[in-house]
Order: C-alpha cells, then sequence, then structure tokens
DNA sequence: TCAAAAGTGTTCAAGATACACCCATGA
DNA sequence: TCATGGGTGTATCTTGAACACTTTTGA
C-alpha cells in the first residue's frame, strides 16, 4: 500500500477474517458444516469454517473462495451476517472476522470433498461448543434463517432442484421448529404460483409417491413485480 | 501484535473503518447527518461521519465513539448493517469499511454541536452524491430502516420522548411513503398497549392540541413476553 | 388386504381495511 | 364564528387456522 497517504498510514490495521456458516438440511434436520481446526490457536477444536481475507480480495471473494475451496459448490446462496470486532475475540492476536451464512442442498454435496478437509454435519440439536466466539455466530445465523425464510424464498436452497412437498414441508417445520398443516401449507405455497409440477414422482418416500416440484425463478419475479411478496 | 503466531503474521492487514448512517426526522421528512470530508481524498465532498478503528477498540466501540464525538449524545440506537470490502473502494487504499446506522431524535441534538463538525441534516429526498459507496450505504439503511420500523419498536428512537400521536404517525407515513388512516393507526398502536398516555397536550401542531404519549420498554416486553410481536 | 404416506375442501375466527362526523380551541 | 387539526366506532372483507377422509401402491 505504498500508494496509501499519510493520513491513512497513521492509523492501525487489522487482520480481517471471513467465517462461514455453512447450514444444509437432510433427513429431516437443519445441519452445519464445521471441522476441527488445522491450526493454533486452539488447533483441534472444532470451528466454523474460515479464513484470512487476502490483499487483492473482497470480503465477499473470500467467503465464496473459502466456500469453493471446501465443497468445490459454486453459486451459492451465501449473504453476510455480521462482522465480529471484539478486541480479544481471538486470543492470538486481533482479528477482525465477518461471518456469512451459506446455504446448500446438502445431498449435492459429496462425502468425498467433506472428508478431505474434516468437514462435518453436525445436527444444530447437538452442536459442540465452537472455538471463540462461532457459537454466537451461529445462534445469530440461525435467528437470521428463521426471519428471512418466513419472507424469502430461500428454503429452496437447501433442497434439491427437485423436491416433494412433504420434503419441503419437513424443512419448514424445522425451521420453525413447528408443525404445520399439510393442507395449509399445500393451498399457502401453491397461491404464490412459484412452482412447477413436474410430471415425475418421488417413490422414495412413500409406496404412493409424491410429485416432485421445481422453484420457478421467473415466476418468483412476477410475483415480486406484482407487488406480492413471499411468506410462508 | 507481538503475540501474534506465524500463521497470522504471513496473512495481509487492512485499516478498517466505520460510516455511520444517522437519520433524523423533522419537519415530516426523513434526514441524513452528514459533512463534507476534512481529508484527502475526495476532501470537501459529501461524506457519511465515519472514521478508522483504533488498536484497542471494538467495532461497535468505535461506532459508538464516533458518533458521541460528533453530537454528543450517547445511549443512541445503533446496529451494524454491513462491511464493504470491495477491493478498490477506496481510491486511496484498501480499506474495510463497516456500515452501522443510527436513529437519533433530531429536535435533542442542538445545532451548535453540529456546525462544529460542519454536520448538515440533509433531507432524503434531495440526497447528494456521496463519496464512494456511501450512497449504497444509505440505501441499505433506508430498507433495513423500513423493515425494522414494522416489526420493531424502533420509531420511537426518531421521536422525542413525548410525542402526540400525528407525530408518530407522520413518522410512519414518512418512512412508508404511504398514507394511513388514523383511526387504524391509532387503534393498532394503542390495542399493543406499549403506551403511556400523559395528562399533557402539545399545542404546538393545533389550536385544540393533541396529547402526548411516551412509549414504555416495560410495556413492551410484556408484549414480547407474552408471545406477541410489534407490528405497525 | 393392509399399512403408510400423499393428496384434497370447507367452515370459522380474527385481523385488516374502508369510511364520516363531532370536538376543542385561538384568532 | 369559523378554520384547523384532534379524536372516535362500525361494517365488511380478507386471511389464517382448524379439521377428516380418500387414494395409491408395494409388500
Amino acid at each position: 500500500m505504498g500508494s496509501e497517504n499519510q493520513f491513512y498510514r497513521d492509523h492501525p490495521t487489522f487482520h480481517v477474517a471471513v467465517d462461514c456458516i455453512i447450514f444444509g438440511f437432510d433427513q429431516g434436520e437443519l445441519k452445519l458444516l464445521i471441522h476441527k481446526r488445522r491450526f493454533e490457536p486452539a488447533m483441534g477444536q472444532w470451528s466454523l469454517f474460515g479464513g484470512f481475507v487476502e490483499r487483492e480480495e473482497s470480503l465477499d471473494a473470500a467467503a465464496n473462495r473459502i466456500l469453493f475451496e471446501l465443497t468445490g459448490l459454486d453459486n451459492i446462496y451465501m449473504e453476510e451476517l455480521q462482522s465480529y470486532g471484539e478486541v480479544n475475540r481471538d486470543p492470538a492476536g486481533r482479528v477482525i472476522s465477518v461471518a456469512y451464512y451459506a446455504l446448500i442442498p446438502a445431498k449435492e454435496y459429496s462425502d468425498a470433498t467433506t472428508n478431505q478437509y474434516g468437514a462435518t454435519w453436525m445436527s444444530l440439536d447437538e452442536l459442540p461448543r465452537l472455538i471463540m466466539d462461532h457459537n454466537l455466530m451461529v445462534e445469530k445465523g440461525l435467528r437470521r434463517l428463521k426471519r428471512r425464510a418466513s419472507t424469502q424464498p430461500i428454503g429452496f436452497e437447501l433442497l434439491p432442484r427437485e423436491f416433494t412437498m412433504p420434503q419441503l414441508q419437513a424443512l419448514y417445520e424445522t425451521i420453525y421448529q413447528s408443525t404445520l398443516d399439510k393442507r395449509n401449507f399445500r393451498k399457502k405455497i401453491l397461491s404464490m404460483d412459484v412452482l412447477i409440477k413436474l410430471d415425475k414422482k418421488d417413490k422414495s418416500g412413500s409406496r404412493k409417491g409424491a410429485f416432485l416440484y421445481r422453484f420457478d425463478r421467473k415466476k418468483y419475479k412476477k410475483l415480486v413485480d406484482g407487488g406480492d411478496n413471499f411468506t410462508i
């Protein structure tokens, strides 16, 4: 930064990190992708996936890089959550961390990649103590997920591209931690007209089989342009 | 930072700044407190109030310090909005900025202090071009304000401690950019039972005078504890 | 043939919206 | 006395909530 002016240079600089709260949905449970930290301090303890921001890299780029390195997945739903800047949050030095949360379709994420990085899908019900303020980040991420899920079509990010109504409902029941009436649920979601009903059934869940649906961004756009909102 | 380990030291560090989006409400308008920047680059151009984070200072502390230095006001409603980390957002060097938005009761903020820092209340309708990505920050802050105002009792932060119904309604009409029916508005807000009606009238707005109210945190807590939400 | 999950409509209650007149006061 | 803004109640509509039976099919 030889080009920086004197005024800037009189001020301190900081390490800046990105931490990713990676949510997945599998077997009727919300899960978090975590791993055991591979460097000091706190090596070997459970941690979110994170890393330092590099010199010519934006925050968003750093978050996407970390996620891609880990999962090989691109075009992932990802949003900044909040920055964490307490002076002593990291015992090894002053680090300002920007937390992102990401939603990935757990099924499309191969376990092969998982193990390469020691990544583990951990159910949110039995989440261990994570390093530093990472548990705080997760709590905040969860709150955000719950709120967002009710007003934005982000639930679909957690499901495979083709999914059934019972799957979708189970997802929302998990996120909201409550049971929903299936007739009302179908009515509401179908009334928004953002899904495409396919001609196929998924027979893995029952003998009868359940019709597959796909979320349609164009229809969603129509809904929004028409002045209506997604709510569920 | 002599205590930092080698792994950390191999990574770059960054200037970190805080920028404050300071909203006020006066004369039926939402306003933003801005000033002309006093150092290079872009000296003399309109800017949000901001500053660099200091060595032993958390992000929140930095935001509060900047706001306090500027307004002399303490205990201000303030919330982190989002971080801005594009590589070239600041032409004079790499700076990562954390944007905060604050709501202050414009009336309690004396113009004396204003002028000392060259601060200016600028109506949002005639907001000039601000430096760097500050206009983006303001837009995002506004969207957040609109959403939050409908589900959290933050409108009161923009009014004096004692206010009238017509004032409160005018505030919400401004935030939502729409007109509201005064009977329905009163019904809704009074039904939540979070206000205390005072025995006094404010006669500045009409001959008849309007009763003054005060927002009551205890009543609000009762509402929330009872499982209900603030909505307007 | 039966167990297990998928699929389907109607009724009722609550909350949101629309709407018009009287009141108090100072000039 | 009148102009100005403050204050009040009811009827209707829309939306969310509650609720039970039939269908399909593989074992």
